[in-house]
RNA sequence: GGGUCGCUAGCUCAUCGGGUAGAGCAGGGGACUUUUAAUCCCAAGGUGCCGGGUUCGAGCCCCGGGCGACCCA
């Protein structure tokens, strides 16, 4: 490292031997004034500096964090280039640990190197980015200078890893299925269009990964999971990105009394992992995620907190009075079902700040899920909702194939009447049934609002690094 | 889709009863041997989101559009 580091060539590879964070940890014990005799490589960017004359501060920051650099002009070499860097720019610094007088632990700057220079100015070094679509645009950026923003999105990554060790260690098996699916299916949304030329196909792109991981269980994979990117046409919000990633699972053998076990089981497991308790703050509210959850049934919850007493027998006139004195718009197709699903999301459900398993709904909303053991007309699913948020969905599943065939012809018969987010009939997976589904549970989660609540915030934006935005100009 | 607010220097923000824009930081020059958003001095930096209108004169008032934030459906 001689010459002019400013004017030389940036050099193409660097040997770090330590970190930020390694040196607080390692060195923070020293005295003040006292010199460590120890001397480390780090590199990063310089954030903040401090000339003094013949002296210059800096500090850097990695990926762990900051500390402060020590330059002096009878000892640093290019002491003029080195107090000519840009706030911004990457650097590699060699030198002893030591604390300054004032008992800041400090890199002494014995020799320096330029690895990167930042062109462009970085952003106010006190209020940092506070135009929030700025900080989605240019997240390259805002992962520097809001603290927050990076600390996300570490979460996020442990979250998903401990998720899959968690799985594994439970003998679920990672797998991946198609992105683009000939017919759209699996969940009730819109779906996103694509054409592939060589086959002149007309594909959707995936709503969810569902009929395809319970052929897997036909298959004899007991015990099957994926993480997936899964593609939405629809609105954006805080709580909305049309790209997002599911978790789903499915477990031979199991019902949706087992998955809300799992549930519990992996959400406080996650929630210890990665903030170290299981009672979390969000939104200034309370909020304790050990197991066991409360379990109530939609119509249970209905009367609790709508104050309605209806069943799927309630005549569909008083259904549909109940919903228009809500201001609830009614279509012709509607069934008592449908009409009470209605009246529990808009009387009921924001309401709900959990964690509540809200179990049991009408098997005319349900296209997927198994008949009810013991209720005629509902069927054995749940959704889990946890600060006020659907997290998850899930049931035991549906595994008679004229049922099922049943179920998507009233879908394709929804279609016709002008429903955009039905399924339609697809006769593979009615094939895949007809070889024999066992009787299996299955799951989705909605990974970003999961990892939303473990860090606490509130828009789905602060936990997806590159949402989908309009692009500019 | 409706409402409210915002858009001014690279970044963060000011200004005014309509009279042609100002500060901090960053960037440039200089001073300073232990700083912590260091400090001090100097110079530079603007198609005030876009398009119309009213006016002698518009960043400011009016109309239309764009983009964003928040709230509501």
């Amino acid at each position: 490292m001689s010459g002019s580091p400013l004017s030389g060539q940036i050099p193409y590879r660097f040997d770090p031997t330590s970190t930020a964070a390694a040196v607080e940890s390692d060195f923070g014990g020293l005295a003040d004034g006292e010199e460590s005799g120890a001397v480390v490589t780090v590199a990063g960017r310089l954030m903040l500096r401090r000339d003094q004359g013949k002296v210059a501060f800096g500090n850097l920051q990695d990926s762990t964090g900051r500390v402060q650099l020590f330059a002096l002009q009878r000892s640093t070499p290019d002491f003029e280039d080195f107090t000519g860097l840009h706030l911004g720019d990457w650097i590699g610094v060699t030198g002893e640990v030591l604390k300054t007088r004032r008992g800041e632990l400090s890199i002494r700057v014995d020799s320096w190197v330029r690895l990167a220079e930042a062109r462009r100015g970085f952003p106010d070094k006190w209020h940092g980015i506070t135009d929030v679509d700025t900080r989605f645009r240019q997240r390259y950026v805002d992962l520097w200078v809001t603290d927050e923003s990076r600390a996300a999105f570490v979460a996020r990554s442990q979250i998903l890893s401990t998720t899959r060790r968690w799985l594994e260690e439970r003998k679920f098996l990672e797998v991946e299925t198609p992105v683009f699916h000939p017919i759209s299916g699996g969940a009730m949304a819109r779906p996103f269009t694509t054409h592939h030329n060589a086959l002149d196909l007309e594909l959707y792109l995936r709503i969810a990964p569902e009929l395809y991981l319970k052929r897997l269980t036909v298959g004899g994979f007991e015990r099957v999971f994926e993480i997936a990117r899964v593609f939405r046409n629809e609105g954006l919000s805080t709580r909305h990105n049309p790209e997002f990633t599911m978790l789903e699972l499915y477990q031979a053998y199991a019902d949706y009394t087992d998955i809300m076990e799992l549930v519990e089981q992996l959400v406080s497991h996650l929630a210890m992992e990665v903030c170290g308790t299981t009672t979390l703050e969000y939104e200034d509210q309370e909020l304790d995620l050990s197991a066991p959850w409360r379990r109530a049934t939609l119509l249970e919850l209905l009367a609790e907190h709508g104050g309605l007493s209806v069943d799927l027998d309630t005549p569909r006139e008083e259904l549909v009075r109940l919903c228009e004195e809500r201001d609830i718009p009614v279509k012709d197709h509607y069934g008592p079902g449908k009409l009470i699903l209605e009246l529990y999301e808009k009387t009921t459900e924001p309401k709900l700040w959990g964690p509540v398993f809200v179990t049991d709904y009408p098997k005319e909303v349900s296209p997927l899920s198994r008949d009810h053991r013991d209720r005629p007309g509902w069927v054995e699913r749940f959704e889990g909702i946890v600060a006020g948020r659907e997290l998850c969905n899930a049931f035991t599943e549906l595994v008679d194939p004229d049922e099922q065939r049943a179920r998507f012809e009233a879908q394709e018969a929804a279609k016709a009447d002008g429903d955009a987010e039905a399924m339609g009939v697809d006769e593979d997976y009615l094939r895949a049934l007809e070889y024999g589904l066992p009787p299996t549970g299955g799951l989705g989660i909605g990974m970003d609002r999961l990892v939303m609540l473990l860090t606490g915030a509130t828009t789905i934006r602060d936990v997806i690094l590159f949402p989908t935005l309009r692009p500019e100009q």
